[in-house]
DNA sequence: GCCGTTTTCGGCCCGACTGTTTTCAGTCG
């Protein structure tokens, strides 16, 4: 087993505990295991070799002994035997918001109820409102929990997606007889939630079979659903489905243009096509509009295109980025030139061991510099989040010597940590520190971490009032709508972002797997305004740094460019700006 | 189950919110 397969275990041990009703106490033992071993920079397998899984901090002679198991026998019979007490649809209850342990045991021990379907049966019959505990509003919330998770559920975040992709297109990249392979669909286009994962290949027809074959055989496939001469359909591990096309060398741009979509995109080419031209447009190529029966498919296209920039040409168009493709102004006038990661040059929303971060300061500084970045902004927590190890005045003002002396050691290889710190956003919209406080602070970043469900006008005055407040300079992960199964807090943000625009805040781009930023729409309406953003990591370990990526990626999906992201400035110009406030 | 010790067992983060209660339990971050 690896790292996160062995986090992931220690974790269900965990919940299957809760459910058993242990010793809470017990449970968060397991719970904290699987989040130390998640994020341990260190080998697990050299830690368990030289005997030292004890040494860390939360893993004791029990936990190590179970780790050490899973590392050798690639499973942990505790968990086995744990599982098996259990029916197996029980674990899905967990996933309805609002619907922890206790309820599912309830449940399950009153009603005989181990699955979603025997829940929402129960519901409906009224029996669930009779249990002590329960009443008819939870029995009308859990039937709205089951109706989200099956809204969302096949539909997954889009690291997950990207995470389970690159193997995939590595393995089919490899395959002697592929000439050319890449994503399509809405992976390509950087969506924040992917349906199923749509790969493309060109090759010649003798060896589609063979590619066929490969892709239903390789190691990650649970399941095939469809196979055929040039097409097949499986499930992934982790419930992903995926997709391959196998085309000819020649069609395969106007596949790829195709099967990227959107749809809407694909309607407005195809009429574009049409009028422009007189010619229709399909996944094969173009043809006369008039021969509909002789398609593009058996004579070739009319117009040979090799690539998506020579099919935009053909229709008189500059190449439109798989971001922009949503049929939302593409076609018409100029684009942007896009931001890319590499446009990046430092980065803000950085956490270290101060709060819940894994490394220190000066660690996590040394690999920023390290990817080439010129400056961080340091930012743990403030007091309120005590479970994060939230910093009080006291260790706030500690925190700024010892980043005053790093930098000090920084000073001649032009790389600067800039001190901050992400405070909570209270409840009446005022901040887990005084202006005082945050004064000797280069920036701040106000926070929502708590109070989720106030109503979504009392949701939207807190954090415009937080907005209104001199000292802050942005807004951290800004979440607006619906998170995946869960609910994220409902706000306004068409207001949240006026207030940014009126108060000139910046608004974050957080990519960290557990945000899901806001809506590629709303940041389309941030630039219309005027406001900034800066593309953050929400970095509590070096690894985090990934998520600068898919941060730029979802600034081209909002059409940003260098201009509309602060911290694409060099060193000597973000300083200005921070100032500013 | 871990930690830290007052070395052999007691304490382990906590406040807000919701829906159920009539003083609290469950869930969440």
């Amino acid at each position: 087993m690896n790292r996160q397969q062995i986090a992931g275990t220690l974790a269900e041990v965990a919940t299957l505990l809760e459910l058993r009703g242990d010793n809470p106490f017990r449970v968060r033992a397991y719970a904290n295991a699987a989040r130390i071993v998640e994020s341990l920079q260190e080998d697990l397998a050299t830690l368990a070799a030289e005997n030292r899984l004890t040494e860390i901090k939360g893993i004791g002679t029990d936990l190590a002994a179970k780790i050490a198991e899973m590392l050798t026998t690639d499973r942990l019979r505790f968990h086995d035997e744990l599982k098996a007490s259990f029916p197996p649809g029980l674990l899905d209850l967990l996933r309805i918001p609002g619907f922890g342990p206790k309820k599912t045991k309830a449940v399950y021990d009153q009603l005989q109820v181990d699955s979603l379907e025997k829940l929402e049966a129960a519901c409906q019959a009224g029996r669930v409102a009779k249990l002590a505990g329960f009443g008819e509003k939870s029995q009308q919330k859990i039937l709205e929990g089951i109706a989200l998770l099956r809204q969302f559920s096949g539909r997954h975040h889009y690291h997950t997606a990207v995470a389970a992709a690159e193997p995939v297109l590595e393995a089919l990249r490899s395959h002697d007889g592929v000439i050319r392979c890449s994503v399509a669909g809405s992976l390509r286009r950087c969506r924040e939630t992917i349906g199923d994962v749509d790969f493309l290949v060109s090759a010649k027809p003798v060896d589609a079979p063979g590619i066929i074959a490969d892709f239903v055989g390789m190691a990650g496939v649970r399941a095939v659903s469809a196979q055929g001469e040039t097409k097949a359909s499986v499930v992934l591990a982790g419930g992903i489905q995926a997709d391959l096309r196998v085309v000819s060398d020649e069609q395969f741009a106007f596949a790829l243009n195709y099967f990227t979509g959107s749809k809407e995109h694909n309607i407005a080419m195809r009429s574009r096509a049409l009028k422009l031209k007189n010619l229709s447009l399909n996944e094969y190529g173009f043809s006369p509009a008039a021969e509909k029966e002789k398609s593009a498919k058996e004579l070739g296209s009319s117009i040979p295109c090799r690539t998506e920039e020579e099919i935009y040409a053909a229709l008189d168009l500059e190449y439109v980025p798989p971001e922009l493709r949503e049929d939302m102004g593409e076609l018409a006038g100029t684009l942007p030139q896009l931001i890319v990661k590499e446009n990046l040059r430092g980065v803000f929303h950085v956490h270290s061991t101060w709060s819940d971060g894994v490394e220190s300061i000066e660690a996590m500084a040394n690999a920023a510099r390290d990817l080439g970045l010129e400056y961080i902004g340091i930012s743990d927590h403030s007091k309120g989040q005590r479970q994060a190890n939230g910093l009080d005045e006291t260790r706030l003002r500690q925190q700024a010597v010892e980043v005053k002396k790093l930098n000090a050691k920084f000073a001649n290889q032009d790389f600067r940590i800039f001190f901050g710190t992400e405070v909570d956003i209270l409840p009446d919209g005022t901040l887990d520190f005084d202006d005082a406080t945050l004064a000797q602070c280069d920036f701040v970043i106000a926070a929502v971490h708590s109070s989720f469900t106030l109503p979504v006008d009392a949701q939207t005055e807190r954090i415009c009032r937080a907005l209104a407040n001199p000292k802050v300079t942005m807004l951290a992960h800004p979440t607006g709508r619906l998170l995946l199964e869960r609910e994220g807090y409902a706000v306004n943000m068409p207001e949240v972002i006026a207030a940014a625009a009126e108060h000139r805040k910046i608004i974050e781009i957080n990519a960290h797997p557990y945000r899901l930023d806001m809506d590629w729409r709303l940041w389309k309406r941030a630039k219309e305004l005027g406001v900034k953003c800066s593309i953050n990591s929400d970095a509590h370990s070096i690894e985090d740094y990934q998520y600068l990526a898919i941060g730029a990626a979802i600034a081209r999906k909002g059409w940003l460019e260098k201009n509309d992201v602060i911290n694409c400035l060099p060193l000597k110009e973000i300083e200005k700006v921070l100032k500013r406030g």
